[in-house]
DNA sequence: TTCGCTCTGAACCGTCTAGTACAATCTAGA
DNA sequence: TCTAGATTGTACTAGACGGTTCAGAGCGAA
């Protein structure tokens, strides 16, 4: 890879901040156009790999000129890693919605269950993700272990406060919030999250999902239940 | 990439079934000439995966001038499907070893969870290999789903034959055996496997294998236990 | 020694692609 | 209408890399 590193064109977007207010007039039109780029940088990359998509591609699936998306992206890597930054705020399917913390543990274990064995057997969007961003990460391990840190790290913690509240509650067992949480989402992938990882099985039917997210509560509530 | 075939040349040697026995004389340094090329591609694309991997690279570090890696490789493809199939076989670490069959199930699942845990907490080779696989899924589907049969799937098949035994004999309850093993798989992962797939925690230490195989256990017996 | 084969090193080809140059065009605000 | 900056399309450079060629050297077997 060519590692050079261009002049700055006075034309050139990033970093923003090195820019005064008067250039910034037409930001309307400029976001739309990264947002533009990273649209179509995100369904190339997800689709070819990083090394597999090259600029050309994702300007022609923007429909925008090559030298815009130098304007926008500093070079290849920083549009990767802008893309994958990009793709969890999309992604960041809502696990443990605000209205658990009404239920009993019953029925919010089962919403999560339900959800989680949901995304790991069906969201194509996550499953592209984390295939991209493990094989990424000998390039750009940054960028990897921050997907890691606000995609399902981030809902693993999410799931512990849950945890936490329902065993305050009384309602379940268990001392090792964190664990606990780890040990259910770990629960929830059996059979049909790392198959399609690896390209072994196909989308999991949503009637599959219910039978996971059930077996998932059974062992969990049957080691944390009351 | 450049998908050519280029012509026969009569000093190739593959495929071997189309040689006579007479070319097989020094058939022993010829082996040992594919085992170092093996040895070395392994190394640099474990390091660098597929893209990153030049065939300049795997020449210098198997120590091997380019064109005998062509001699013994059509091109790079096959030198990776070789590899990664080759890698398989080195790492088949045995979960499973046959004296588990005399054991109780206590005692047997305590040996394979504690074996799982440190699998995925601290096998590097294992941990690559997955890695690699996953990211060169776009290009080489076949290679990852033969690792995923051949890996992990027929470690679940055998951790499922016992389970079976044990339910069998009425140590355990347990109608899914399948299901069961791999729930206890995906158990031993908690917290250890992913981030370090993800390149966000370091190998665990023993103790803290010890203590996901011990929680993965619990949770195990407390749903299928007796 | 001679034959047949593999290995070696270096040079080489063709292709692909990241990134740039440039001149023309568009666009939004003054 | 004027102007500054963004955008566009095309053409280009430079380097990386897969794969080949070739002449020569090493080596085991007859």
């Amino acid at each position: 890879m060519n590692l050079r590193v261009g002049f700055l064109k006075p034309n050139r977007l990033w970093p923003l901040s090195d820019r005064n207010e008067v250039e910034q007039m037409n930001k309307i039109t400029q976001t739309k156009k990264r947002a533009a780029i990273l649209a179509g940088a995100q369904r190339v990359f997800v689709r070819e790999g990083f090394e597999g998509t090259s600029m050309d591609a994702v300007a022609r699936e923007a429909k925008v000129a090559k030298p815009t998306l130098y304007n926008h992206f500093r070079d290849k890597n920083a549009l990767y890693v802008a893309v994958v930054e990009h793709s969890l705020t999309r992604v960041r399917s809502e696990i443990v919605p605000p209205e658990l913390r009404d239920m009993t543990a019953t029925e919010g274990l089962k919403v999560i269950t339900t959800r989680l064995a949901r995304m790991f057997g069906r969201d194509d969007d996550v499953l592209r993700l984390c295939r991209i961003c493990i094989g990424g990460f000998d390039r750009f391990p940054l960028a990897t272990s921050t997907f890691m840190y606000n995609g399902p790290q981030r809902g693993n913690r999410e799931v512990a406060s849950m945890i936490a509240l329902w065993a305050g509650r009384g309602e379940l067992a268990c001392d090792d919030h964190e664990l606990a949480a780890q040990q259910l989402g770990e629960l929830c992938k059996v059979g049909i999250f790392d198959p399609r990882l690896y390209g072994s099985r196909e989308k999991a039917s949503i009637d599959e999902c219910h039978r996971i997210a059930a077996a998932a509560y059974q062992t969990f509530m049957a080691r944390y239940g009351k």
